[in-house]
DNA sequence: AGCATTGCCTACCGGTTGGTAGACAGATAG
DNA sequence: CTATCTGTCTACCAACCGGTAGGCAATGCT
């Protein structure tokens, strides 16, 4: 252990957690060996086992972590959902921002989705359920009111957007080759999110309450 | 060789392919092995070799494979963007068809994306940038006659709707859970395209236009 | 001081991977 | 009939995989 104090043992475990989400995102998790996983956090393979016991564990706690700081911001997205009219706005923007503020959670959910599709079910039902019935009750209201277009099949809507929004940022990197080159990436994703944001919108209001 | 005539050379390489694009699609790439393949098959793993020299240059085939289908549909795709007005419909519908003629080519796109991003910007350059250019300029076209929402942004739009076409179909199985259990996968789907062409639509053009 | 715990290490394990060598059966051609 | 080619097979390889055993230095508690 240097003197220098820089390394305790919960850095280490957080360091591994970190490298772990990098590159799970980036080869996926049968494409990723212990060993890619240790040497990037300097240590050696027997060392990240134990800290973490199996692979499949390492896995788990990866997503336990992505999960639990989706935790922390739900209530912030839920809040915004009902805060009131012309929230909405609010609540894509928030959550696209839980995305882009680590594209990694996108790409780690997507890549669940292909590789282990029953699991990411059972997530959903606990952790985006919630967020969706907020959104799907409020386009209900919306409907009655005539503010939302009466064609809007809330649930389909709702998982549609939700889709979007994380699948066009995990994939950011080449589908904003769809049109060429030109615009340096931040401004490709800016342009990305705000059109995003337009989508969700203007597919779901009437101009008139626009 | 049976006697039966049931088997031919061909038929062993395209029953290969058929089985590779399955297993890469359901497992990834990294996570499925030349014995998956050939047993799926019936064979042994060198003579899966003999056919594709390397498992590199079968997942190559596999995409080979699926773009040579895209290039057959997507004369179809152009006529109907520039057949005229209200044409708009019949692309997103026959885009979507595409893939849900298979989902693993959705499947295999959204993992190509992830596992060698750099690769499917080159193919979004080859195959699907006529497609976006035509679309684009309909859209300014449709911009100029007011018949299209003026702060649409063409090139971020065909990115966003492309992106939601595959990957919605690619995760289908369980972003379909968002809102809960209840109908049967084929109604379920069903619903699912028609919100997403009518997003794809609603967000494009003015109300008066449609 | 004595002792247990923590966290890392080297060395090793059985199993699997992508890929090769070479034999062999059947069809085909001269 | 002989020779060649095609497509499959068994047997094998080195490399790598996830995981284990056990040693060892530093820390901390009594």
């Amino acid at each position: 252990m240097p003197s220098d104090g820089s390394t305790s043992t919960s850095d280490v475990r957080s360091r591994l957690l970190r490298e772990a989400t990098r590159l799970f995102a980036a080869k996926g998790f049968e494409g990723t060996s212990l060993k890619d996983i240790s040497e990037a956090v300097g240590i050696r393979k027997p060392s990240l086992l134990y800290h973490f016991p199996s692979k499949d564990l390492l896995r788990q706690s990866v997503l336990e972590q992505m999960l639990a700081r989706w935790n922390e911001v739900l209530p912030n997205l839920l809040r915004a959902a009902t805060s009131g009219v012309g929230q909405f706005d609010a609540v894509v923007e928030e959550t696209v921002g839980f995305f882009v503020e680590d594209p990694d959670r996108a790409r780690l959910l997507v890549r669940e989705a292909l590789d282990r599709p029953a699991h990411i079910s059972r997530l959903i039902g606990e952790y985006v359920r919630p967020w969706a019935i907020i959104v799907c009750n409020y386009i209900r209201k919306g409907q009655q009111q005539g503010r939302v277009h009466a064609d809007v099949d809330p649930e389909s809507y709702v998982a549609q957007i939700i889709n979007l929004m994380i699948s066009s940022i995990a994939t950011f990197q080449c589908v904003g080759d769809v049109t060429g080159p030109g615009l340096s990436p931040q401004q490709r994703l800016s342009r990305h999110i705000r059109e995003l944001c337009r989508v969700a919108k203007s597919s779901l209001f009437l101009p008139t309450a626009n």
